[in-house]
DNA sequence: AGCTGCATAGAAAACGTTAACTATGCTGCC
DNA sequence: GGCAGCATAGTTAACGTTTTCTATGCAGCT
């Protein structure tokens, strides 16, 4: 004696259907659908029978049949960014989470390490799946035109399909592309603050850059050597140094530049945990920050108030920013017949805390 | 002129159809599905154009069709947590991630703030999704008895769909639950934490809980108490605080014991965080750590090598775990006749750094 | 010449829902 | 008493794939 339901021979063991509830509870399909739905008019004897029954078999229905035939893309939001584990993207990823939950959306995540080619794998899978929006965050490595023009690609067929593509923390892709962009102000944010370091007599300024052709490295930089010309410091090539945003390549860096020479009184870490790999370095080689080393860091994550001494950095809203994307990836407006894109540029603001002194 | 592919009228304009790439590509359906599947043979010919038609019309599968048709249990893996924010948590979702995307699975996120009936509604969630798994990790709040029975009834009904619940970081629901579960040895961890301490001469331990009857604070309080008792030191019920595991709380907790009077030499934080809470305070009475607080924190995280001075802390391989939970979900052991269920405890270790003093 | 067997193709039946149509009693009204 | 109108219910055609199950050539063999 099998113990199989009303739909007859079936693949493998995917629990009741539908129609098993049906007929378990006498009603046809379209009530428990009904029931289910609560956009019908249905007896209430009926009600209570299919949710009994729905209950005593243990129901659950098929996500993929529902969005199948409702048609509709499904409430599914997905998050794609270099690396979980970086505080301020687990900021941006727990306002998205946040914003996206409280909506009954579902949040799916990705990662790519950084590498363009695994992101746009990712949006494509993404496409695939009918998520209703795509958010990305981070900045961009903009390798080849390429890639510029793959992602502009996608957006436009996201947007084809009623969906939509967030950047989130990183330049639009140009004019005219149906994507939404939400940014924070990078290139004043590190004009601000290379300005304080400079107004506190620093002349020489380490700058501990992210990877060669990264957006947020880029913009960072541009905003310090604007505010270095406008104070009338020379250009110093060589205080550039290009590695990754993580606590190692912080250490690595500053180690090796100090070893080699301390031809530097600060250093502008291009992210609160390269400050702290900086951190590191210095206690190793015996400068005390800031009286022999002045370290500015960037994003304002909790470490910045946990290294010793406090750290001087830039504010940038990161949580805000996903809960803004996310709520954008919701709004719909994108669907309306003249829509062209979103833009949103949000406003940072240094945070001084203590690890800067006045050069003598 | 309408701009209509071979599928007639529809919905909304969901991209092409498998239907319309056959059309275009003129053959059957049946051969485009099998030049994507690539599992069945197709002529040169046949395949180059359809290869073709798809580029043409950007075509991209619908997920859900698939899954239906396919009848398999979609390879997504649900991954559900309290706080995305949690450098631990982080660390444990980069494990699962990366070990899912490697085998082309995707990623499923969902976040509870540690309200368990929040948990259950995300776990029935994810299984109406078919997700392949369901990963959670991080310690239960065991509230009512009905959680657990809840939760045991979704073990059940995911593995008899094919699925598999996975409780990383937690204890087993009970006997002949069909659940893997992946545990980190938080008693024994705590005990040779506190033996530490004790071995330094310190006696009145503050022992900074998280929540009441949360899984891993009942766990780590236990080994501390059972160290406690081995050297035969009286227990003292008003040295534990019960709090969140947050800067925050270890702050605020440390604080007002401290105001209130500073009557220990030590302080066991349930957490590394906690633990940064607790400097703060520490600092802000003008108490400096180790010469007249020593501080223990749980967990490794990157931030324990930052704190000044550093953490002594347990050491937790929360990426091996989410790595080892995500194998695990893939392996398909589960499906098995006998299967009654995984268990695997990790082992910790105490890893001393500067934040302890021996007491005089 | 007639078969067997293989490579390739298409037709059609699932998969588990939703939603647009129909169908059937009833109530209430002229 | 006939009929409009409403509250319910059931039928059935999608939705976009995959996967049998059937064709159809065509080579190779006896």
């Amino acid at each position: 004696m099998t113990d199989e339901g009303a739909s007859g021979r079936r693949r493998a063991s995917t629990g009741p259907t539908l129609a098993d509830v049906a007929a378990h509870a006498g009603v046809s399909p379209a009530t428990v659908s009904r029931v289910l739905a609560d956009n019908y008019p249905v007896s209430r004897s009926a009600r209570q029978r299919v949710q009994r029954s729905i209950r005593e078999l243990n129901y659950s229905a098929n996500t993929h049949a529902r969005a199948l035939a409702a048609g509709a893309g499904s409430k599914t939001m997905a998050f794609i960014l270099a690396d979980v584990r970086g505080q301020s993207f687990a900021d941006a990823a727990h306002g998205v989470e946040q914003e996206a939950a409280q909506r009954g959306w579902l949040t799916l995540i990705g990662t790519t390490q950084g590498v363009p080619q695994r992101e746009l794998a990712l949006v494509q899978l993404m496409r695939e799946q009918r998520a209703g929006a795509v958010i990305l965050i981070g900045g961009v490595t903009d390798g080849a035109d390429e890639y510029r023009q793959k992602m502009t690609e996608l957006a436009n067929s996201l947007h084809a399909a009623g969906s939509l593509l967030v950047l989130c923390g990183r330049p639009p892709l140009g004019d005219g592309v149906p994507a939404a962009v939400i940014e924070h102000d990078n290139e004043n944010g590190a004009y601000a603050l290379t300005s304080h370091l400079l107004s506190q007599g620093h002349r020489r300024i380490l700058f501990l850059a992210g990877a060669e052709r990264h957006s947020t490295s880029i913009e960072r930089l541009a905003g310090h050597r604007r505010a270095l010309t406008d104070f009338g410091v020379p250009d110093a090539p060589e205080l550039v140094e290009h590695g990754e945003f993580t606590r190692a390549s912080g250490y690595q860096l500053t180690r090796r530049r100090l070893t080699a020479g301390h031809d530097f009184t600060a250093v502008f870490a291009g992210t609160d945990v390269v400050a702290a790999g900086v951190y590191a370095a210095a206690n190793e080689q015996g400068l005390s920050v800031p009286e022999d080393l002045s370290v500015v860091g960037y994003d304002d994550v909790e470490l910045a108030q946990d290294l010793r001494p406090r750290l001087t950095t830039v504010h940038v809203p990161y949580e805000d920013l996903g809960r803004t994307a996310a709520q954008i990836a919701v709004a719909d407006q994108h669907l309306q017949p003249g829509w062209t894109g979103d833009h949103r540029l949000f406003k940072t603001h240094v945070v001084i805390r203590s690890s800067v002194s006045r050069v003598r």
